[in-house]
Order: structure tokens, then sequence, then C-alpha cells
RNA sequence: GUGCCCGUAGCUCAGGCGGAUAGAGCAUCGGCCUUCUAAGCCGAGGGUCGCAGGUUCAAGUCCUGCCGGGCACGCCA
């Protein structure tokens, strides 16, 4: 509807031009915007106010030639010129009947549009380190990317879901080295643990995954583990330590054995984070290693590509980028003094092989704590020759737990962090990802455990499903009648929904598409998630007005093609979300 | 110290590219179940949009400064 007015505008002014306007503004310039306030017709333009200026002209004045010169159109009633130059538009009764037809005709396809054109889109979210289960934060950019992938889709990107897999590097050898300590613990051992070690219980699973894999294979006397080791904290230095502690492990176990525990752990690791994701909902369509990346050669590549472009530059025995020529703060390092290539050098290989892989828009979803990070991978597409436009990061803030007013204590190394399997089993899936989406991603999120798990009137979510459920009860109500719903009846006398409360329902439901849009190109799902609350609301105010199962045949057709269309618009706006729509509550 | 984000009703938060009288939920108070699910509806009270300037027909929205809060700034991963 709102394109459709757009349209109208777009003719009017090719009409005004070379007359009234010098010259046709471009099409962006031309903005319908819902009204606030129903005296003012549907929705309303600034436009004339926006093009008196350049024109020199009144804005009444221009806003009126706008009118006069508009086409005819079945949509409008009529549009005036209002306040200071709005132009207002007035539907056509037919106007709201033609759109419900629509949404019964298109059923789950309504909402969608060609908006993205089909652009290859990645967005890659959680990609946390396989190091421990997911936590209640990277639940928030799960459920935040799952649903932003969804909402791109639907507005026409051909979109990739991605996790990229952290499996390279120190973090890996310190999980192994914990699988192993809690190995050696099971077949007898008696080993301090490490301050640095993974203390959480997650890494007892993966002891005794060993112990049943490699037997007492892998079991080696504590006094030649222990032998000759610095001390650990508090009385020396932590990262010292497991670093010898790595190199211990390395040196008894050999490099076929270490790779054993450490493989075994990963793997174990993995498939405990894509079932729990699994279990959310959130799918991915690519899994991408840092290991398989460094093995395909994708780093060297990349920094072949900055040395060909004279990017790069020796100092120090370290090898650096020179970044700050492309708006970072100070240059990086890509190659260590001792050879290693840099966490940073596999993040712009990485960017730079998705490029590659033909996709024209990246997104990254990322913790809130990674902000620096984003200037750094962009300076390296652009030296790289890529566009610094085609990287895009939302950052997610932090996600804090409440029992009602008392804050849950969180902290990954105290090994009381709350995992998302445990928030999900407590509060259930669909309450969990509707208050991870009820608030803008970049407004730190209190999540109330006590709220989401009540089933009263205090929580929003059964106030969404529940309008679902009750055209599905009425429905059911309508069968055990003795009667039917006749659809294209409904449909074409729809012109009798003509209520205060049927016309915000109607006014509601058809603004469903402006709002996927919306949610979409801001990146914004929560205001998905108000718009279904508003919905719902106008929903259940109608059904409180009137009853819908009337002795008028036309009537009620017409009204259950109404509420009809607005369980669908729900279904279809929950699913993006992903919270189920149920048919009882 | 430098950079990014945030500050709107008692509480938690929406406010599209600047637009008409700043909105929801919760909480508080008062009503509505012989009728399609009361997990619902209707009504009332509640605001110096952190502060001070600036831009203009128009500022919660844009710009500058200040105050307050969060986060990040390694040849870590």
């Amino acid at each position: 509807m709102k394109q459709e007015l757009e349209q109208l505008l777009l003719a009017s002014l090719g009409k005004l031009t070379g007359s009234v306007l010098a010259q046709m503004p471009a099409p962006s310039a031309v903005v319908v915007e819902r009204t606030r306030d129903n005296q003012h017709g549907e929705f309303a333009t600034n436009l004339a106010l926006r093009l008196a200026k350049p024109a020199g002209r009144n804005p009444r004045e221009l806003a009126a030639a706008i009118v006069a010169a508009l086409p005819a159109s079945p949509l409008l009633a009529r549009a005036e010129v209002a306040g200071a130059g709005f132009i207002n538009f007035h539907l056509a009764p037919e106007a709201y009947a033609r759109e419900l037809a629509g949404i019964h005709a298109l059923g789950t396809a309504y909402g969608e549009s060609r908006l993205g054109q089909g652009e290859r889109v990645l967005v890659e979210f959680v990609s946390a380190n396989p190091t421990g289960p997911l936590h209640v934060g990277h639940g928030r950019q799960a459920a935040y990317g799952a649903t932003l992938a969804n909402l791109l889709t639907a507005v026409g990107f051909e979109v990739a879901r991605e996790y990229y897999i952290n499996d390279a590097g120190r973090q890996m050898d310190i999980l192994a080295v914990s699988t192993w300590l809690r190995y050696l613990g099971l077949c007898g051992e008696e080993l301090p643990f490490p301050q640095n070690g993974y203390r959480g219980d997650y890494v007892h699973p993966l002891a005794h995954k060993l112990k049943a894999a490699a037997g007492e294979q892998l079991r080696r006397p504590a006094v030649s583990v222990l032998a000759n080791l610095p001390a650990d904290a508090p009385a020396g230095d932590k990262e010292v330590y497991i670093d010898a502690l790595i190199a211990r492990a390395r040196e008894l176990l050999g490099t076929d054995g270490f790779r054993e525990v450490l493989e075994l752990s990963l793997a174990e690791m993995l498939a405990d984070i894509r079932n729990d994701l699994g279990e959310f909902g959130v799918v991915f369509d690519h899994w991408s290693s840092e290991r398989a990346l460094a093995d395909s050669g994708a780093i060297d590549h990349a920094l072949a590509v900055l040395e060909s472009r004279g990017r790069l530059q020796r100092r120090d025995g370290a090898l650096w980028f020179r970044a700050t020529e492309f708006g970072d703060e100070k240059d990086r390092v890509v190659v260590r003094e001792n050879g290693q290539k840099t966490y940073f050098a596999s993040d712009i290989a990485y960017h730079l092989q998705k490029r590659e892989r033909g996709f024209a828009r990246l997104i990254d979803v990322l913790g809130a704590d990674h902000h620096g990070y984003v200037a750094r991978v962009r300076a390296g597409l652009i030296a790289m020759g890529q566009p610094g436009e085609c990287l895009e990061a939302t950052l997610i803030q932090f996600v804090s737990l409440f029992r009602g007013a008392e804050k849950i204590p969180m902290g990954k190394r105290e090994a009381q962090f709350v995992s998302l399997r445990q928030l999900r089993e407590e509060v259930g899936n669909d309450a969990c990802r509707f208050f991870y989406l009820m608030r803008s991603h970049e407004q730190p999120l209190d999540f109330d455990l006590e709220l989401a798990k009540s089933h009263t009137n205090e929580n929003p979510v059964y106030y969404i499903q529940y309008a679902h459920a009750r055209v599905a009860s009425v429905m059911k109500q309508l069968a055990s009648r003795g009667l039917s719903f006749d659809r294209d009846a409904g449909l074409s006398a729809a012109g009798m929904l003509g209520s205060a409360q049927e016309q915000a329902v109607l006014s509601s439901l058809t603004r469903y598409p402006e709002i996927v849009e919306q949610a979409a190109v801001n990146r914004a799902p929560h205001a998905l998630v108000h718009y279904l609350r508003d919905l719902a609301n106008a929903f259940h105010t109608y059904y409180n007005a009137e009853a819908f199962i009337v002795g008028e045949t036309a009537l009620r057709n017409a009204r259950l093609a109404l509420v009809l269309g607005v369980q669908q618009v729900l279904r279809n706006g929950l699913t993006l979300l992903g919270v189920s729509a149920p048919q009882s509550m």
C-alpha cells in the first residue's frame, strides 16, 4: 500500500516537472508514512515541505499542486493538504479489503518482498570458541542472528548463515590439557588442576569419552607430568604454568596422542554447541573452521595480497600490516617474531575468503566487547582491494540474568556461569527467543527468569501466542456449532468491516509488510516483536468488542476472514522470530 | 588518556530518512466473565526526553560541549 502511494506521488511529480518544479526530484525523496492520528487519514507525506525550499514555492501551494496532479487510484478515497503542507491520504474502503484478500491469497508468503534483489549476504553469528558450552550471551546473539537472517531472506536477499570455529591456537591446547588432566584423574592419577585450565563441569564428560575411546593408553604417571613444572598461580604465573603443561603433554603423549585428545575434545564441544543451537531452532548453513582456512592456504593468500599491494612492513622482527593508512588506530602484527601468524591474520583472511566466495555483503553479529575488532578487519578488507562498506558489524549488548530483583552472578572463569541450555530448560525456547529479541540489540538486556517463566499477564510472550490460539479456538467453536466458513464470501463482504475496532485491526494488519522491511533494513528484529504486540492488542480489543460468530452469514464470513488474516500474520511474524504459534493454550 | 555505545513516566523499554497532541508493558487506582479461552478488555493518574548551547518552517531525533553509566584499547585467544 505504502509503495503504491509512493508510485502515485512520483507520477504526480512527473507531471509537474517542467512547470511547477524545475527538475524531477529523486525517487528516494518521496516518503510516505503512516499517520499517528487517523484524523489525518491513514498515510501522509511531508513531500511538499521538503521540496518547497529548493523549488522556491509555498509549501501549501506546492502540496495542492501535487494533489491536483495525482492520478486516480482505486486505493484512495481522497488526498488533502493539511497543516504546514502535509498531504494526507484517506484510503478508499476497498483498499483494506483488497489487502486482506492478498493476505489470504499469499498465506505464509505475505510480507515477503524483493527488496534485496537476490543480493548474497553472509550473516556470521555466535562463532563462540568451542572450549565450553554456550552461555546466555551467545544465546542472544543466536536469537538475533537467526531472526535477522530470516528477515533478510523474507525481503529478498540470498542469505547464508555461518558459524566460524576458532579451532586453532592456544585455547584449544588448553582445552585438550584440561580434558587430559580430568582423564588422568579418572585413571586414578592424583594431580592438581591448573588455575588457567577449563574448570567447568562439562570437561568431565569429555574425559569419560576419552577413557572410553583410549582406555589407559594415554595414562602417564602424575610424577612425570608434574616434574620440573614452574609454579602455578597464586605463587607463580598461571599463563606460564599452563603453557609448560601443554608442552609437557605434547612431550609425554607425542604429537599423535596429543592430537587425539584435542580432536576428541573439539568434536565433543562442537557437537554440544550444534545440538544446543539446533534445539533452540538456530541452524547454520556453514560451519567454517579456522584450521581449515589455514590448511587451505587462505591466510598465506591474504598476506600475499597485502604484500603485493605494498601494505606490509617488517619491523622489530615481526611482519606488520599498516592499518593506520586505512582508518585503524594502530598498525597490526600479522606474523609474530616467532613466525606464528596472529589471530588478526586469520580474521582478515577469513573475511577476504567470504568475499571471494561471492558474498556482496558481510554481516558480523558480534558481542559488544568486539567493537574494536571491526575497524581493523575493515581496514584489512580495504587494503586488500575490497569495498569497506561490504562489512557491517552488529554489536549485541550484554545480557544480565535476574531472578526477580536478584542479579545472578556470571563469569566463565568461576565455572558458575549460566549456560544457554540451562536457560532454555528453565524458561522454554519460546520465552527465551522472545525475551532475547524484545529489546533493541543496542540495549543491554536484563533477562528476568521469573518473568519469563511466569504464566501470568505480566509475561508478554503469551499475549501474542494467545491471540493466535484464540483465533484457532473461534474456528473450533464455529465447527462445533455446525457452521462453516466461506472465505470468498467473507472477502467479498469485507466492506462490512467498518467498526472502529475492525478498522484498527485492518490498519495494523496491513502494516506488516512495512514492518518486515523496516526490521530487515534496520537490522532490528525487536521492531517486529513490538509490532506483533500491537497487532495482538488490536485483535484482543476487537475480540472483546464484537462476537465473530454471528447469525448474519455475510457479516460472519467477513469477520472470520479478518481474524484468520490476523492469525496468518501473527504466525508469519512469530515464525520469523523462531517462536511457535500454538493452536491452543 | 583515546575510541565506540547508552541516558525518554516509579520500574523495564519503543519512538523509520527531523514532522502534527512523546507512546507501550509492568506497577498503582477504578470498572468488565449466564454469550467465540479473563494468559483478555475498558478507563484514570503519572514526562524539564541527563544538562547547556547551536542548526531550521519544524529537534526526543542532527551538530558541539559538559555530566553520568557500560564496553574496548596486547607480537592474548
